[in-house]
RNA sequence: CGGGGUGUAGCUCAGUAUGGUUAGAGUACCUGGUUUGGGACCAGGGGGCCGAAGGUUCGAGUCCUUUCACCCCGACCA
């Protein structure tokens, strides 16, 4: 490609409203523009990058033997009702209606339509396993797109759905998926984290996430110092405590609390560790067509994880609620506890199971229990609802737990029969017997993974793109085009690397040095290769973008030393 | 969906408290010239429904009403 007829529109200046790295230069840089909230065009640099991508995960994907589908992006409303998913996904769904009143949606993913396409054309376990894919265009309408790139509404997924005829043959699809998407990731060049993910709405009985590791990532995960154990928070588990704080000793006996408001003023008034004390969260739970206020009780020393405590009950969405609506149901906000509730539903987290020397509220004004023994709560709900804290002990090793910030570009999931029951999708077992198909869905997000790999790969003067997802691998920056030798030293060395199969630009803009490097350092080309001042004595100068250091060449050794460092 | 903010040239922004020449700057763009190793300089030039609609007024970018869009914080997010 000639810069002089690239439709490269570079600029000196972000758009206002940019404020991740990956969006300020790809913006600045060319690859895109915004058209309205959470969408973009993407340039021909910006469709490159994701060309290359997308190239990256078909060779992956049909490595191991998935296979390329395109289903229609307008899906029919009627497969989102059958499978229950109309509710579930609520606004986020772009519906609309054809001339002839027929409902549709733009499809946010694809599990309905693949287990449809799949439906009375895979009739016998004979035919199982089959594993197909897509990489197309989703649609979510958001409530609050932003980071550019990274939570857009419209955006490129790549999305399989593979199908089964038992749990172990799901297991090892499920296996083989994680693998290609960390062979995918490291072809990338990125510095990535498969993690244990809650499953959220899509269902399903585990799940793991591809984490790119980057400081603006909008999900916090733990991980261990010492194995490979990483969960996102919303997942992260931890091992049983190993020290304890000195604990308080008393009695069983109701104690006069005057004037403590909370859980900081209890710690002081009895001068124990937090650990010691119960903690009563209350959350309103929302199911389809009922809700209820639900007690979650945790020690004083953890915070209530609110994606595992809605897994626990089962609902659909946990809600703040107001002390009023709690007096309302005859108990005293502050002053909570679980001995003698018998009318709310209470959920203990795993860590108070059998606690000793308890402090916790008598459900009386200004009254606490002390020296509470809560192994008197035999059958009460136990579940893991807290969330770990750095710090805390890793659940595989003896390791240490620390967070760090993670993008999302992956996510693997074992479904079940979750959707195949539900569309009745089912092929005849050996026996002859129908079977709802037993699938997992496996998503990528192509076009966040343009912007993750900017947010991992980048300085202040732009993007530094990795080889593999490189717009163009080298290019020839003449530095004066009225230099005819430069020019024409420019010129061979450009057809040369083309014909070798090298993806070349050549800068052959009239314009002056300075204004070309500081392009090449916003675009973040691997290597730029510099023909100037001193072409006269023979040399060149191979930048480096990740490195920004310029290297003396001769002209004559430049092509065999740029084929050697792109390898 | 709640709270806050911003809409003026391709981009970044002045101008709006107190209405009053032909609406500005920087940058980008075009022409000519000088320059040629880190976003050059000189001269000339094109480019605006001041987000939209309605209203007040002799007169509105500026005041009032309505509305739309975008951004930020939160809720939400396979």
């Amino acid at each position: 490609m000639r810069f002089s007829k690239a439709f490269i529109p570079t600029a000196k200046e972000a758009p206002n409203d940019a404020t991740l790295a990956s969006h300020i230069f790809l913006t600045r840089a060319g690859f895109i523009t915004q058209v309205s909230a959470g969408l973009y065009n993407f340039l021909p640099l910006g469709k490159r990058v994701l060309r290359k991508i997308e190239n990256i995960v078909n060779e992956e994907m049909s490595s191991v033997g998935a296979q390329e589908v395109d289903l229609s992006f307008v899906t029919p409303t009627e497969l989102w009702e059958e499978s229950g998913r109309i509710e579930k996904f609520g606004k986020e769904l772009l519906r609309f209606k054809d001339r002839k009143n027929n409902s549709f949606v733009l499809g946010p993913t694809h599990e309905e339509m693949m287990v449809n396409l799949v439906k009375n054309r895979i009739t016998s376990y004979k035919q199982l396993p089959l594993n197909l894919y897509q990489i197309k265009t989703k649609f979510r309408d958001e409530a609050r797109p932003r980071f550019g790139l990274m939570r857009g509404r419209e955006f490129v997924m790549k999305d399989a759905y593979s199908f089964h005829s038992s749990e172990d043959d799901l297991d090892r699809e499920f296996d083989l998926m994680e693998a290609t998407y960390k062979k995918i990731l490291t072809r990338l060049g990125l510095d990535y984290r498969v993690v244990e993910a809650d499953s959220g709405a899509i269902g399903g009985s585990g799940s793991k996430e591809l984490m790119v590791i980057a400081d603006s990532g909008e999900d916090t995960i733990a991980v261990c110092s010492k194995c490979e154990y990483g969960a996102n928070i919303e997942a992260a588990k931890r091992s049983a405590r190993l020290e304890f704080p000195d604990a308080p000793q008393a009695d069983f006996m109701k104690f006069k609390t005057p004037n403590v408001n909370s859980l900081e003023d209890l710690a002081i008034f009895f001068k124990v560790d937090p650990y010691y004390l119960l903690k009563t969260v209350v959350k309103r739970a929302v199911f389809e067509d009922s809700s209820e206020i639900v007690f979650f009780f945790l020690r004083g020393s953890d915070d209530l994880q609110e994606a595992k405590a809605l897994n626990t009950v089962g609902a659909l969405e946990l809600v703040d609620v107001e002390a009023s609506e709690i007096e309302a149901i005859g108990y005293k906000a502050g002053f909570l506890g679980p001995l003698d509730v018998e009318d709310v539903n209470c959920v203990f987290d795993i860590d108070v199971k059998d606690a000793q020397n308890i402090i916790c509220g008598a459900n009386e004004d200004e009254k606490h229990f002390v020296g509470v023994d809560l192994s008197v709560l035999k059958d009460a709900h136990f579940a893991d609802i807290s969330e770990v804290k750095e710090g805390d002990g890793c659940p595989c090793c003896d390791g240490e737990l620390s967070y760090t910030k993670g993008i999302e570009v992956g996510h693997i999931f074992k479904l079940g029969t979750t959707y195949s029951s539900a569309l009745k999708a089912e092929y005849l077992d050996e026996n002859g017997k129908a079977q709802p198909f037993i699938m997992g869905t496996y998503g990528m997000g192509i076009s966040r993974l343009v912007a993750a790999v900017i947010e991992q790969h980048n300085d202040e003067k732009g993007c530094k793109w990795t080889k593999e997802t490189s717009p163009y691998m080298v290019n020839i920056m003449v530095s004066n085009i009225k230099d005819e030798d430069q020019l024409s030293f420019g010129e061979l060395l450009y057809d040369k690397l083309q014909s070798s199969g090298v993806e070349a630009i050549i800068d052959d803009r009239k314009e002056r040095f300075g204004f070309k490097m500081k392009d090449a350092e916003l675009i973040g080309f691997p290597y730029t290769i510099v023909v100037g001042k001193e072409l006269v004595n023979g040399n060149v100068q191979i930048f480096d973008r990740s490195t920004l250091e310029k290297t003396e060449v001769s002209k004559d050794n430049v092509y065999e030393k740029i084929m050697g460092l792109i390898k």
